[in-house]
DNA sequence: GGCTTGTGCGGGAACGTTCCCGCAACAATA
DNA sequence: TATTGTTGCGGGAACGTTCCCGCACAAGCC
């Protein structure tokens, strides 16, 4: 406290603040004893008074057994940094947290509310946050979840547009490859192929990768590739680096894109520098973040009002690699 | 506070806290009214009273043009998560931030310390903290920061041992590519590649990158490789995808590792899934980040005991891309 | 000059913890 | 029984801020 400058705390504190009624000499006395001995009001005291500390926590249920792996995917590497971009720029703070059942961790830290990036549907950290009365957001909805706010992409939509655009271009056989898993996206991106193959009388082709990760998920590109019936296009809906799955191709007597029209579901940005460049069906974390951190906020300062979900579009990058060359 | 239970707000802290002399009845108690009433001590105030917060904001200096891009960079992200673990094992939560100047952000933030990532030599942002009595802790050194923690990796060993392995494999014409940077680890790359080159009689052939990026450093590996003497062996030092450099080389007539010796200092995990995997060199970054967790918690519990700054080992992981076929 | 209105500043309380100490009650000892 | 020690709990202060209000003084009005 600066009463080195002669003056009362409240003084000093209306001072620094812009508030009160002060004569401009006072402030002026005030502001520069402070910058002089370089006083700066503690923070917390701060919080405790405002009643909230904005600061904003951020997990990743998806991989809950590999807790700090997450950032090494750039669907997370982008909706993480924008999420921290977006929340910052309306004066929150974003704090790292490990998924898994080390709740207790947290409870040292003033949270105003909790984002959850992509919950899987058994893990219980969505519950445990609603019943410690923190707020919760989600990206990716999860069913039951009464008092959670969530943002979510149109799955159905994006398959649909990026089918369409395969068969546009001519693709007759197009195969999907999808990670194994339960999430609604993954499970919707399922239904919606299946149904557009139906409805174009198209045959399906599918193949699961046994989990995330590339490793996996280039084994299930090279069993598609090599399955009995050669697919004429590829839509890849895991995180997988588009070179890896140029390079498969090519290993496999593929031309990309002559005999094989690529899509991957990515935000790798090592797509543009392929040749060709790959096709990307991008999901838009950074308005995925930004919606997020907008609802966020809103439920936050304004009570409840605003919807508690939001639809956000995808997009579809078209480039050489699904481009008939005819 | 749970009054509700009959006691008193020090018995209530004592029973939570575990501290104080209580009769297991009365704890028990006060424990059983605070589950089921759902109270949690505020974090505020605790921190408030214990006079920090075990926060430690985190900083990317390298990006400060475009302050949100870093964690698409494997080694950054691998940094960034092992950071947050380290620290969060060490009960602190870490805080990201953005590069650039609008520090004043931070200001109602509560950051016992910053941690500064990669810090390039003319930005403010480590004095700016020191002058606002903010501990600052930064991996990668920079000189004439007296204040300053610091953790390193040693590269020119690392360097050496790269260009040992690569003559050893037959190498001849080690070529080197490199971004133009003034970081102190990209200077003592170059240096150490001219003195080993110089040692050893080789010639030297080193090619700037414009930026940092894929495009760039992929365009400079091409003018690395068409360049008037092809180079046999080839050095990258800069984040890029290793599928994405193999696809260069093959373009321009060379078959790895036959014509050409490759190893890229890259975390990317691609780099295992090629054919012929490529080997990497690794400045451990989850090393980087332990180390320099230690080294603060260190610093802030027990005052300023300890070292100012440590030196990190690398890690040369050799793959078929450097591997003579012989 | 008395009365009101406005300006400039400071005192006190409160935010929710934890720490220090004091005060009962009871047990052990003389 | 009187003295000392121990156990079990609560009261009060403090952490550093901000908000509410009150007080002194000056200026305007009749």
């Amino acid at each position: 406290m600066a009463r080195e400058a002669g003056l009362s705390k409240t003084t000093v504190s209306a001072a620094l603040n812009g508030t009160g009624r002060l004569s401009p000499a006072v402030r002026e006395k005030a502001r520069e004893t402070a910058r002089r001995m370089g006083y700066r009001p503690n923070a917390t005291a701060r919080q405790l008074r405002a009643g909230r500390a904005r600061l904003i926590g951020y997990v990743v249920g998806e991989f809950a057994g590999a807790p700090w792996t997450f950032l090494e995917s750039p669907y997370f590497a982008q909706l993480t940094s924008a999420t921290a971009a977006a929340a910052l720029k309306r004066g929150y703070a974003l704090v790292m947290l490990p998924a898994g059942e080390l709740h207790g961790e947290w409870a040292d830290l003033p949270l105003d509310a909790v984002i959850v990036a992509d919950p899987v549907a058994d893990d219980r950290i969505v519950e445990d946050l609603l019943a410690a009365r923190i707020p919760v957001f989600t990206d990716r909805s999860v069913e039951g979840r009464p008092g959670a706010h969530w943002v979510d992409v149109d799955a159905a939509a994006a398959v649909c547009e990026t089918l369409d655009h395969l068969k546009a271009q001519g693709a007759r056989r197009p195969a999907l490859v999808l990670p194994d898993s339960t999430t609604r996206f993954h499970v919707g991106v399922l239904a919606a192929y299946r149904e557009w193959c139906a409805a174009q009388g198209l045959p399906e082709q599918v193949v699961l990768a046994a989990t995330a990760g590339n490793g996996p998920v280039v084994r299930a590109v090279e069993d598609a590739l090599t399955g009995a019936d050669r697919p004429d296009a590829l839509l890849v809906v895991a995180e997988v680096s588009p070179p890896l799955v140029l390079e498969v191709a090519r290993r496999n007597g593929y031309d990309v894109p002559d005999d094989l029209l690529l899509v991957c579901v990515s935000e790798d940005t090592t797509a543009v520098h392929t040749q060709p460049p790959v096709t990307t069906l991008s999901l838009g974390p950074r308005e995925v973040a930004e919606a997020g951190i907008e609802l966020l906020v809103a439920a936050l300062e304004q009570g409840h009002a605003g919807p508690a979900g939001v639809l956000v579009p995808t997009r579809l990058q078209v480039r050489a690699s699904s481009l008939r060359t005819s």
